[in-house]
DNA sequence: AGTAGCAGAGAAAGCGCTTACCGGCCCCGG
DNA sequence: CCGGGGCCGGTAAGCGCTTTCTCTGCTACT
């Protein structure tokens, strides 16, 4: 069943010897192609193969035929619930149509991120997808489009994952939209003393979801001093250490947004700490829905994003697949992906 | 600074001609070699290559070579914290190696895991991490040895992360090790009635963390009745439903013991749904320290297994860079990864 | 001054595969 | 009974690289 000890994988040459056919037969049997091998022939080849353990040599099928079946997908933190969410759903649609998957990582890194993608060039990926927020007024954004542009210029595909980053197709997260409807929620629920532990000022995913979550207060006639928006990193720990600065400040408030889930993971440990019960004292809520929120105490309020599936439509959108009419290039609109806000105990009505 | 609009990248050829050198030269100057090439044509070379935006493709040099910078990993589910964190340590430790890391997920299903190293053996990655438990009985079980073993013979590397898993490199982790220090430090605390939601009985992992957690509780002489053991999924909602059909015996109980942490995070949520207060009315106790534990009410009891860390390890096992005697193939013993009991407030003092 | 010896550039032969293209065979119609 | 097409194996020319080997042009020594 298993393959002879030689030092070096099989190749179809062996392959082709070893069932007595030509190199051109055993290639055509082996890996399909628009013509048709007698089955006798087709048959003495499979079983050659599978005698001498064959595996078609990815590589050298990608530099014969000029094209790959890989999937290059960047990351901010592969351990980030939310990113490893979207790369179920990517490396999913992916095998269904039978590409792989390499995940880099870019540690919300502008320059990194740039060097991954030229270093991912290398690979002649099918498609290239960036998840996560872009930024703005990083020098480095300007070079990627531009490190972007020539991928797809010489055959590639992009896809984004964040807000609207024309040229390149761009699975469009709503953030302006489900922040609001968040807000609009809440007010409804009688808040009114309100936070924001925002993320980095430069991050738009941040800065939408800010001016989303703005806006809807302010239909309902909340404000939002500029002194209670406290920006912080993206992760758990800037949610904990936000939370402790705000407390800090000894501003009064009954709600606490936190523009990210794991960010508000942090903001409730953080508000225990400090001796106070999250919920009741203050609530709290998220952005995203990763899965554990549903599991910390109290159970927090949120938007939904549909993260996996946003991973399989960006891989669809890129390789065009793509079902349904999801969002590319253009403005916010009726593309985007659909989001839901989930009102938790952590912010029970006032 | 950026390239033509060309219909294909440009190749190594295009860059030769471009600076006037052979492609041995271009080739030479531009993925390093044991010869030198005279400073001004090196220069002259980066130059053009810079002009067209040209990059190495790499499948075209693994073919010339012989050799990948790949490393393929597998997984049971990428979106599990478990899994995402070993991620983040092989992509990191991977990523200082200059190698690019594939990623594929078996779900847990031994048929697919087979299937998905048969299908990543044809990008001949260098190497071959397979994160996640074996399990018992399974007749893929000695497949995938007999492929991974051929796989070893055409020059790849194998590292399990795992128990045991001779003759292949082994990440080993102490399960049975660490779940006795877990039960020996709880009975210490006085739990005396105690019930364990294990996972699928043919898991290894589930297999060994229980049978040292009931080793532990002997010590103690505290028993562990056979019907106080539940099988259930390895996730979340395998605790939960393993939860609620432990309740559902009417056994009283002080603890439960979830083989891992996700599933203990469905244990606390079963018991609250089911109107107790978990740590209070009843201990709870994980296995993995993944981040979120702890986050989530009351802060989780669990054993830490420094994830990150095992994933670089495994990694470097394989590429030969281990700084350190991390274990292979032996026994679990010295070269273990070193467990900690951490003892949080899902279990007070009784 | 003559030659051995050594750099180092370039030509060319692969690496494992795909895919025109060629040519033998068989079937059909005239 | 003969010629034109299909059909389908095989031959060979690539794909974009690396690497061996050849060969030129020096330096350095006797």
């Amino acid at each position: 069943m298993s393959a002879p000890a030689s030092k070096s994988p099989a190749t179809l040459h062996d392959v082709a010897r070893e069932a007595g056919v030509s190199l051109a037969t055993a290639s055509r049997s082996l890996n399909g192609s628009a013509r048709k091998v007698n089955e006798s022939y087709r048959l003495r080849v499979v079983e050659a193969a599978q005698r001498l353990g064959y595996t078609t040599n990815l590589f050298a099928q990608a530099v014969a035929k000029g094209s790959t079946t890989t999937v290059a997908l960047l990351v901010a933190d592969i351990a980030d619930p939310y990113f490893s969410s979207i790369a179920a759903g990517v490396i999913d649609a992916a095998s269904e149509e039978n590409l792989v998957v390499t995940i880099a990582v870019t540690g919300r890194n502008s320059q990194r991120e740039l060097d991954t993608v030229r270093a991912l060039r290398g690979q002649r990926p099918r498609v290239m997808i960036l998840a996560g927020s872009r930024t703005t007024g990083s020098p480095f954004e300007e070079h990627l489009r531009a490190e972007l542009s020539s991928f797809e210029d010489t055959g590639g595909k992009v896809a984004f994952i964040s807000q609207d980053a024309a040229p390149f197709a761009t699975v469009l997260l709503d953030n302006r939209g489900g922040a609001r409807d968040l807000a609009v929620a809440l007010a409804g629920l009688g808040y009114r003393d309100v936070a924001v532990i925002a993320g980095p000022a430069e991050i738009r995913t941040a800065q939408e979801r800010l001016a989303g979550f703005t806006a809807g207060l302010a239909e309902h006639g909340v404000q939002l001093p500029a002194e209670r928006i406290i920006h912080a990193d993206f992760t758990r720990d800037g949610g904990y250490r936000g939370t402790q600065e705000l407390l800090a400040t000894g501003a009064t408030v009954d709600l606490i947004f936190a523009v990210n889930d794991v960010m508000a993971v942090g903001v409730v440990s953080a508000l225990r700490d400090a001796g106070l019960v999250p919920g009741q004292d203050i609530g709290v809520a998220g952005y995203d829905d990763i899965p554990t929120v549903r599991d910390i105490t109290p159970a927090l309020t949120t938007v939904r994003i549909p993260l996996e599936d946003v991973g399989r439509r960006a891989l669809r959108l890129a390789t065009g697949t793509a079902r349904d009419g999801a969002a590319t290039g253009g403005p916010a609109g009726p593309g985007a992906i659909p989001t839901e806000t989930i009102i938790r105990e952590s912010t029970p009505p006032r």
